[in-house]
RNA sequence: GGACCUGUGGUGCAGCCUGGAGUGCACGCCGGCCUGUCAAGCCGGAGGUCGCGGGUUCAAAUCCCGUCAGGUCCGCCA
């Protein structure tokens, strides 16, 4: 029979014999007793050992090495002088399941070596608390979106053409010819909305080959989507998002709150709905105004304008979220659909949290002859991509979405220094390994 | 792709500017001591071609050039 109790639940099995199973946190061998502190994902207790009693025990533990696995029998016995829990196990048994070497790492090492270890570097109360809120978060979304009747989708990752650019893209050999890995299943999405779906949504991994060398970016990451049909603008869509995240970040407090409050130091606060929205015209007003002029020409908000956009919203408008509305249509892809009273500008957004963007989203453009115009407008072949377009020629709602980068959510949430720090295996320009 | 930064026992650092024996600190590891520890403590020990190659010099971890590996920011984006 499998493991069944854990160290967490050992109070309440006091004055009773217990097996538990863990890994060995540490080992102080003295002379007349031994004290080995047991981990597992729930929590750490001390098992004792006088050695006069149990010689044969006493030269088990003096065997071991910290990280080694162990099962313990034992009895719990409340020991108010134990400082970890008040409470200790009375060895009886002890069976060696794994040895452990020194490991390579420990908590104060690189990040580099933490992820050339990630496997040990994931046993931190840190690490597996990350990946508890991550696990969380993509359930409260499947929770959310389904609570509305949208279809959960599994697109191909394979692709034989791009779907926006194809400088970002990985080519791979797909038999006799070229296929790419995808970017975005912004097309299969939107594809879910013409197939009758009154929504679609996917949890999976999108692929950007950019040798981009920044905290922030990562060649592969795992991609939260959301396309809606019967949309009357990307208004609907940001009310959607925002209800969303409003949603995930109440699951995540309410059930790890407490948790990353001790362990990071950091308070979960839900949002306030709904986010500010400021045009993007207005957002380059409030950052030239805080004495920034962007450097860049295409008159885009570049990183640290997109910081002092937040501050600002954090300071005028007490709040962390803030919608960037409106685009012009020069920074937008082709599939964003363009206001009728001002064609220059996109129906369109993306989300800043904290400073950081999280998510690009829009209303699309679901008329074929206006897409086709834009696809040549932007300079792309629509022939190349006759399949998407034929979407909308057969009858399309009109409809939109956004994707959301699940890594950078959670490193904004917990405060991480680094994606790496969130993904379970990383892959940067330079990581293709473990 | 651009700018800047880093590379020193298993891990994290200091030493570099102002050249002088691989010098130091913390953690870990090994051994000993220790009657209940709990970030255990005390004593002792092992462990390093100072990323690599070349140059300057009587002498290079230190200065110069090259190279490799990584990081931060920018660009691109989620």
């Amino acid at each position: 029979m499998a493991r069944d109790l854990r160290i967490a639940d050992l109070r309440d099995h006091a004055g009773e014999q217990v097996t538990l199973s863990g890994w060995v946190d540490v080992l102080r061998d003295q002379k007349q007793v031994q004290f080995l502190v047991v981990r597992d994902e729930t929590g750490r207790v001390q098992v004792v050992n006088e050695r006069a009693e149990r010689p044969d025990i006493a030269e088990i533990l003096s065997g071991l090495s910290v990280d080694s696995v162990v099962k313990v029998t034992g009895l719990v016995v409340i020991e108010p002088r134990v400082k970890l829990g008040g409470l200790e196990v009375r060895c009886e048994r002890v069976e060696v399941l794994s040895l452990a070497e020194e490991a390579p790492i420990n908590a104060a090492s690189s990040l580099e070596k933490r992820m050339d270890w990630r496997f040990i570097d994931l046993r931190s109360a840190r690490n597996q608390l990350t990946f508890r809120v991550e696990a969380e978060i993509s359930d409260a979304f499947r929770q959310f979106c389904r609570s509305k009747d949208f279809v959960e989708i599994n697109s191909p990752k394979l692709m034989a053409s791009a779907s926006e650019s194809t400088a970002e893209l990985f080519e791979v050999r797909y038999f006799d010819r070229k296929a790419y890995l995808a970017q975005s299943p912004q097309f299969y999405k939107q594809m879910g909305i013409a197939s009758g779906f009154p929504g679609v949504f996917e949890t999976g991994p999108v692929f950007r080959a950019n040798p981009s060398f920044t905290s922030r970016h990562d060649t592969e990451f795992t991609s939260l989507d959301v396309e809606m049909g019967f949309v009357d603008s990307h208004e609907d869509v940001m009310s959607f998002e925002e209800r969303l995240l409003a949603y995930a970040l109440e699951r995540v407090a309410d059930r790890y709150g407490a948790e990353i409050e001790a362990e990071l130091g950091g308070a979960v606060v839900p949002p306030r709905l709904p986010f500010p929205r400021i045009p993007h015209h207005e957002a380059l007003r409030i950052v030239e105004a805080s004495g920034y002029h962007i450097p860049r020409s295409d008159g885009d908000l570049d990183p640290e304008a997109e910081r002092r956009l937040a501050a600002h919203v954090a300071e005028h408008l007490d709040h962390e979220f803030v919608f960037v509305t409106d685009y012009p249509a020069s920074l937008r892809p082709f599939y964003h659909m363009r206001h009728s009273s001002d064609p220059g500008l996109t129906k369109s957004f993306d989300l800043i949290w904290k400073g950081l963007e999280i998510t690009t989203g829009a209303q699309r453009e679901h008329r074929p002859d206006e897409l086709v115009a834009q696809i040549r407008e932007k300079g792309f072949d629509p022939s190349a991509i006759q399949f998407y377009v034929n979407f909308f020629r057969f009858g399309c709602p009109p409809h939109g979405g956004f994707g959301l980068g699940l890594t950078r959510l959670v490193m904004v949430l917990l405060g991480a220094p680094s994606v790496r720090e969130v993904t379970y295996l990383y892959r940067g320009p330079n990581r293709l390994t473990p």
